[in-house]
RNA sequence: GCUCGGGUGGCGAAAUCGGUAGACGCGAGGGACUUAAAAUCCCUUGGGACAUACUCCCAUGCGGGUUCGAUCCCCGCCCCGAGCACCA
């Protein structure tokens, strides 16, 4: 293959063009197939996978790069290892984002969309990713959003999926239901309306069912512990009880009102109790001189937007004017209402607990409920006034609390749980704070949710065969003020047949989530291209679960236990035989700069092309890896790209240099031993910026001195190189007449005796402090080791008489304690 | 408020198991080459004391503790970032 540089004086050596070489190799990875992956007949398979990006009219940005080249090292890395590397990459493209970004510009994201998608591809390919881009995916294409049809069907088969009714943000002037994101401190983010609540009906996915496994498989997984974390606060599985309070409603019957709290040891100091304003048993329990008042704060909660309800934190509140019976201590306790109370968790019921609770606290204050102290700490008794919420419970004793006063916080737990369960008002149960996914947008540009309503039939969903539901072409996809989606609007396709009884039937005009786009998009990678299941068998069993995925934390709650809960569904279904779909999992830090992180707000985004351009994509890539710890990302500052810039122009220059006469220096092989170890080690727990930082450490050895380095010590550090550079890698691979793709080479082998040092430097400290560093051999005795610290006349300063203590650390330090 | 990360030179950072603090890179200063500049190459570069050297002292957000020895472990704070947030 002919180099691509020009000589225009032979004298002069020829210099790194970046620009030539990576045109250059990425047509031939183009030509040969080199970034294919033979799926059938792969001996070692190995799935990488990166979170695919939404194409936005913006283009690729600097923080996918990173994340991209990050997975593409790895894969790269894996392949130079003997695995056969599946790297793919799609688009996540449909959702609110594009639907937005194109209503803004006025244009249809069915056009927007693909005009984004060819230009994300050319800039990942200018990137040089070892993509295979034969099985590429859009989430927007009929072919793949038909089996996120068919997925929301098993889910509905397994009586997975259900409707009922939910409140959604809604703003009065846009005449359109919101986003939480859309929502800014109450206000419509572009009328500055403020947003209410609107009950819509809308489809759920059961996934709390599935809340404990979700929880306890993330004990068995290798995922970032940051993530795992994530997950477990997410899904919040809380002990405690559900007790029964007694109480007469206005009609005088007896009726039960259940709480859930963790902490029954403290329910002799129950003073009230709340009910949410949606809780069921208010009308009954409301007493007529209440009901105005009780009436109009249901009604104002109720217009509150989600947000404001769930974090402001003023108290308010109204009495029903009834009362329930405390199980423990007998007394009448008031029975109010009140929004710090949520429906959806637990029973949608409290028992108040001014003295041990910050937010009854704050509520009993307000409203003049007695405060009754019921746990003291060690240095306070029973008449301790309560200035705010006792809450600490770990050494705290019972008090005022009849027979149980004097029991520990834990022993009261169980005692008082029992004593209650025997008089059947308490059961032990768990709750999970983990809701039931709501999977209904009424929007336009999602997969339609396949579901025809009958008016004979009811609900019935479209038969599998008649998928997809295609997303029709309209020109107005405007939301509008009947809280619909705009698909209601497009009579020929709303109005539809019946599949059961044929008569006229509506179709859901609801789109689903683009969550469940991406809740399993890595099941459809190995099988693109057959339009007849959605994953094939054989092929997923060999390619999955995902052997390593790495991407952004912020996903930690979302996407990533999505996919999890998907999967788990389809393994219980007998479609997969895995039930976690990613066997390992590293979340990657972010990229900042000028201390903000990088958004079109700040005015602070790097276009990658630019640099790539200026730099070349190897030095970049290169460079996004060493600015800082790839798990915790770092600050982008334009200056540091000359770094690894000239790392690149070195490595070439000392390729067109280096000598083929005699042997290579011992010295420096030993070097190029530690340094095969290191760049090995530092890749597999993406260390990335020191395995580069030990690249480069090589480098200046090799050409210490302006020594003209030998060809045995060049060669072995393109391999290594190759997966952070691999332009470059290859261009050198081939000009020292390696065959093939360096991709398809090994990983050079690591000799420990080479990289063996035959003398070490010991430290020699005096009381802990470092006084000599002493040349000794590698496994000097520490009889040995003292006799010639003490012949160091520093450390022997120090010593004045026998040494009490000698600690020898061999082959590193000596400390004489004096 | 809760949870999880962080805090180390002028800057980005390293130190993998409690054992040389500051690898590697940027920037800065000096030098070589050049008519000159750029590029390249070489040297210096945490602070302080001494004229220099040897050497010594100080230094990993702050205050304590454990240890022969602490950037690392423990206790109590401060600050920055991310996520969650009235979850009973």
């Amino acid at each position: 293959m002919a180099n691509p540089v020009i000589r225009d004086n032979l004298s002069e050596p020829i210099p790194y063009d970046p620009g030539a070489i990576e045109r250059k190799w990425q047509r031939i990875w183009q030509e040969r197939g080199t970034n294919n992956t033979d799926l059938q007949r792969a001996q070692r398979p190995f799935y990488t996978l990166m979170m695919f990006p939404y194409p936005s009219a913006e283009g690729l940005h600097v923080g996918n790069l990173f994340a991209f080249t990050g997975n593409d090292i790895y894969g790269r890395f894996q392949r130079l290892m003997g695995h056969n590397v599946f790297e793919p990459l799609g688009y996540d493209a449909f959702g609110i984002h594009s639907e937005n970004y194109a209503l803004k510009v006025g244009q249809h994201p069915m056009d927007l969309i693909p005009r984004n998608i060819a230009n994300f591809r050319k800039q990942l390919e200018r990137s040089g990713l070892m993509v295979d881009w034969r099985y590429t995916l859009s989430t927007t294409e009929p072919n793949y959003y038909k089996w996120t049809q068919w997925l929301f069907l098993q889910l509905l088969k397994q009586g997975l999926a259900y409707k009922k009714q939910a409140a959604v943000n809604w703003c009065p002037d846009c005449k359109t239901v919101l986003a939480n994101e859309q929502v800014v401190a109450g206000l419509c983010e572009r009328s500055k309306t403020p947003v209410e609540q609107r009950l819509l009906e809308q489809w759920f996915f059961r996934i709390s069912d599935y809340a404990p496994r979700l929880l306890e498989n993330l004990d068995r997984i290798d995922w970032s512990e940051t993530t795992k974390t994530a997950q477990r606060n997410w899904i919040g599985r809380s002990e405690g009880a559900d007790i029964a309070f007694a109480a007469n409603n206005v009609a005088g019957e007896k009726c039960e009102i259940r709480v859930f709290t963790t902490r029954p040891d403290t329910i002799y100091g129950a003073t009230y109790m709340v009910l949410a304003p949606e809780h069921p048993l208010v009308d009954g329990l409301t007493k007529p001189d209440e009901r105005k008042k009780v009436g109009a704060y249901r009604e104002e909660t109720k217009k509150q937007d989600i947000i404001t309800r769930k974090t402001s934190t003023d108290k308010t509140g109204v009495f029903t004017g009834s009362y329930a019976i405390n199980p423990a201590t007998g007394k009448q306790i008031p029975i109010w209402v009140s929004d710090y109370v949520l429906m959806e968790y637990g029973t949608g019921a409290i028992m108040g607990v001014p003295g041990h609770d910050a937010r009854d606290f704050e509520f009993a204050t307000k409203f003049r409920l007695p405060i009754v102290r019921v746990v003291c700490g060690e240095r306070e008794d029973a008449n301790t006034p309560l200035i705010v919420a006792f809450t600490e419970c770990e050494s705290g004793t019972l008090v005022n609390s009849g027979e149980f006063d004097g029991y520990s916080v834990d022993a009261a737990k169980r005692a008082i749980l029992e004593f209650l369960s025997k008089s059947g008002s308490a059961i032990p149960v768990v709750h999970f704070r983990l809701h039931d996914w709501c999977i209904s947008r009424q929007r336009y540009w999602g997969p339609p949710i396949p579901i025809i309503y009958c008016d004979s039939c009811g609900t019935v969903p479209v038969p599998e065969k008649d998928l997809p539901v295609v997303l029709p072409f309209i020109e107005d996809f405007k939301p509008d003020d009947s809280g619909v989606s705009p698909l209601a609007r497009h009579e020929e396709w709303y109005r539809v047949a019946c599949p059961k009884c044929g008569k006229t039937g509506r179709r859901e005009t609801d789109v689903s989530d683009t969550f469940l786009d991406s809740s399993w998009y890595f099941l459809r990678y190995p099988s693109v291209g057959r339009d007849d299941v959605p994953f094939e068998k054989a092929i997923t069993k060999k390619w999955l679960p995902v052997n390593s995925y790495i991407g952004g934390n912020e996903h930690a709650v979302l996407h990533l236990l999505y996919s999890r809960f998907i999967t788990m569904v389809l393994h219980d279904a007998g479609m997969l035989e895995f039930e976690e779909p990613f066997t390992k999992f590293r979340a990657h830090g972010h990229i900042i700069r000028e201390g903000a992180k990088m958004s079109k707000t700040q005015g602070n985004i790097v276009n990658p092309d630019e640099y790539i351009e200026h730099w070349g994509a190897d030095a970049f890539r290169t460079y996004l890896m060493f600015l800082g710890p790839y798990e915790q990302g770092g600050d982008f500052r334009d200056a540091s790209i000359s770094g690894t810039r000239r790392f690149l122009d070195r490595l070439f220059a000392s390729v067109q240099s280096m000598s083929t006469a005699g042997e290579p220096d011992q010295s420096v092989m030993r070097k190029l031993h530690q340094t095969i170890r290191k760049v090995g080690e530092d890749i597999s727990r993406l260390s990335y910026n020191t395995a580069v930082a030990a690249m480069m450490e090589y480098m200046n050895v090799l050409r210490k001195g302006e020594r003209t380095p030998h060809r045995g010590e060049v060669v072995p550090l393109i391999p290594l190189l190759s997966p952070f550079a691999p332009h470059i890698a290859e261009e050198l691979w081939e000009q020292t007449g390696g065959t093939g793709s360096v991709f398809d080479s090994a990983w050079p082998r690591f000799d420990p005796a080479l990289a063996a040092e035959d003398s070490i430097e010991l430290v020699v400290q005096v009381n802990g402090r470092v006084r000599s560093r002493i040349n000794v051999e590698r496994d000097i005795t520490e009889e040995a080791a003292v006799v010639a610290a003490l012949a160091d006349p520093v450390v022997a300063k120090f010593v004045a008489g026998a040494p009490k203590k000698i600690i020898f650390v061999p082959g590193r330090l000596l400390n004489i304690v004096a």
